[in-house]
DNA sequence: AGGAAATGGTCTCTATATAGCCCATAAGAG
DNA sequence: CTCTTATGGGCTATATAGAGACCATTTCCT
């Protein structure tokens, strides 16, 4: 990261981490895990998994999509097949639409 | 990062994060964004917002979930007050289960 | 067709996230 | 209570994600 970003995150967006972080960790509880164990399976440091359930907005989200599939947190709600029909879906809307925005050409011309 | 991990992700977290950025681009299209506004507003570069619009799964999570955000593609199926309430009830939960995982205090004696 | 704008892809530099330690505390089992 | 183990923090070193600039291509508007 460049030049010292501050980056500010929305409400929402946190109380998505910290809830994804939650279920994690209850998932992870059922299935009677340490986090060494989880962190392990996962390929991650303890430190790291740590991080994810606290809801730190800052860990890569592989490292989190890869954690909460491990102890079957599920994503969008769906199941792997559904996941990847709904993936094909919105592949093929998205093919349909322009490829590019455009913007009212011009600025509204006031210099009259 | 530490001494050159390769992670590898499940299929599942691939098409999630596909799925992710798939949605976040038909967003934008509806709302009629180019890339660099929706950067902008999000706070992130132009580059970034390619790379998350592709699913590539090595970018931080608040930056997705914030991008997410903008555009209405709404996570976990749940607006701003559901996902807090959520968020509420699953600590609560988290609350009362045993603070860390026991393990079965020994390996197998078979030492005899 | 022509031109403007959006997108996609490079490259460089730097702040930083992560691994991998280590230690202190907390918590469960006997 | 005692002992074991899980968890929660630190710390350092290093690979790397992201910003910002650039250029090429594509796309769409007129």
């Amino acid at each position: 990261m460049p030049r010292s970003i501050i980056r500010t995150y929305s409400r929402y967006s946190r109380d998505a981490a910290d809830l994804l972080g939650a279920l994690i960790r209850e998932a992870r509880n059922e299935r009677k895990l340490t986090t060494q164990e989880l962190a392990d399976r996962a390929g991650i440091s303890r430190g790291l998994l740590q991080r994810i359930e606290k809801g730190n907005l800052k860990c890569e989200i592989g490292a989190v999509f890869e954690v909460a599939t491990i102890v079957g947190v599920k994503l969008f709600d769906a199941d792997e097949s559904t996941l990847t029909k709904y993936l094909r879906q919105t592949k093929e809307k998205l093919a349909l639409l322009p490829k590019s925005i455009r913007k009212k050409s011009k600025a509204v011309r006031d210099d009259f």
